[in-house]
DNA sequence: TAGATTGTTAATCGATTAACAATC
DNA sequence: TAGATTGTTAATCGATTAACAATC
């Protein structure tokens, strides 16, 4: 019953979603598989077989209604369930992504914020208390943390993960630089910033 | 003569230059394909096909030597050029990658920082300065920077980014969520945290 | 020598691109 | 009706996996 959504798809969607959204502002209400991959740079080809994955909703000879392909991404993506955000390590990647704004235009909020110093525990960053890693168990399940991140160095970063599995949250995303393993049934997203500066760096040698 | 490498193996170089330099610490001579694989959750053939787009450097029977291995990859992905890094948006973002220590471990320093707020030039981030944009193009040239960092609203970004190529950068590393058009001589690479979240969105609402 | 492990070729798998009938 | 654009099927392309000879 339930297809499957290549990982390729599922990273173009939310480049769909943020167009989308754009067009809606500025008054634009229907949108052709060209256009749309004028502006984000991928084939009209593409995002005709991408959006066919979950049915049809386009109009042949007129192309597809902005707010419906819109509402409709955001539900595939489970943007509608607005996640909540716990942040482990409050360093300053950790403190940035407590104060990152774009979350909350996607659904996302940020309810809890842990860290193992105790020069930081107690302190506010933007108006959120920074807890102690101790109490993580019981403040996640009080606060119905959905998501947990991981801010923290490399060395910390398993037991970590550790605490937010026991703890109970339905998904990691990853910051620190190592291969976590967590339970199958636990989505988890890396997102190591030395693999793309890396990737600029061989690209930049190539250049003759 | 020059070989192309896929995008798909280049990402996973510094996956391997990570584990590589891990195990040279902990005084690890030689590693198996198969060893690194098990670290990584990578298949040890995908592995030695990566290796070999390069040339042989393994040892039949033997395995690959840690450090030896380590210093192609990092001559392959070009980190022996100690790139030059330049932050234009010292928000909480770019304030969190001045001081983001981890670049110079992979041969990366941030050398300059621009801000167009007025109340942030002058201000110092990590002992680095912060400068008007309007210094940019004498500023980079004057630093010998290489890499131009866009940590700015999406709405500055394209602007950041012309400003930065006419200054002359090698290279680009866009945090901001918009597709940017720069001259195909200039690599970039993007940075678009929302896609991982977004991703993880989508998994954890695939589970039952 | 026997066991281990690479490097490479062939087979498979999956994603992208091309083509075009359907239809607004 | 003629032009535009989708949705889908077929063709192509590229990446991963499997298999195994070479060799330490």
């Amino acid at each position: 019953m339930k297809k499957i959504i290549s990982q390729a798809t599922i990273d173009r969607l939310p480049l769909y979603f943020r167009t989308l959204r754009l067009m809606e502002s500025e008054e634009i209400k229907i949108i052709s598989s060209d256009e749309l991959g004028r502006t984000l740079d991928i084939t009209p080809e593409q995002i005709r077989k991408d959006l066919a994955t979950f049915g049809q909703f386009g109009r042949k000879g007129i192309g597809y209604d902005v707010h419906e392909l819109k509402e409709r991404i955001s539900n595939i993506l489970g943007l509608q369930n607005c996640w909540r955000l716990a942040i482990v390590g409050v360093g300053h990647l950790g403190g940035a992504l407590a104060n990152y704004t774009n979350f909350a235009s996607l659904g996302f909020s940020v309810v809890a914020l842990f860290d193992k110093n105790k020069s930081v525990v107690g302190s506010e960053v933007n108006g959120i208390k920074v807890n102690s890693i101790s109490g993580m168990k019981r403040i996640i399940a009080s606060k119905s943390v959905d998501i947990g991140v991981i801010a923290v160095p490399a060395d910390e970063a398993q037991g970590v993960a550790d605490l937010l599995v026991a703890a109970g949250v339905k998904g990691i995303w990853n910051f620190a630089p190592i291969k976590l393993n967590v339970p199958s049934t636990i989505p988890l997203v890396n997102e190591d910033l030395s693999i793309g500066l890396s990737a600029l760096s061989y690209h930049m040698s190539q250049e003759s």
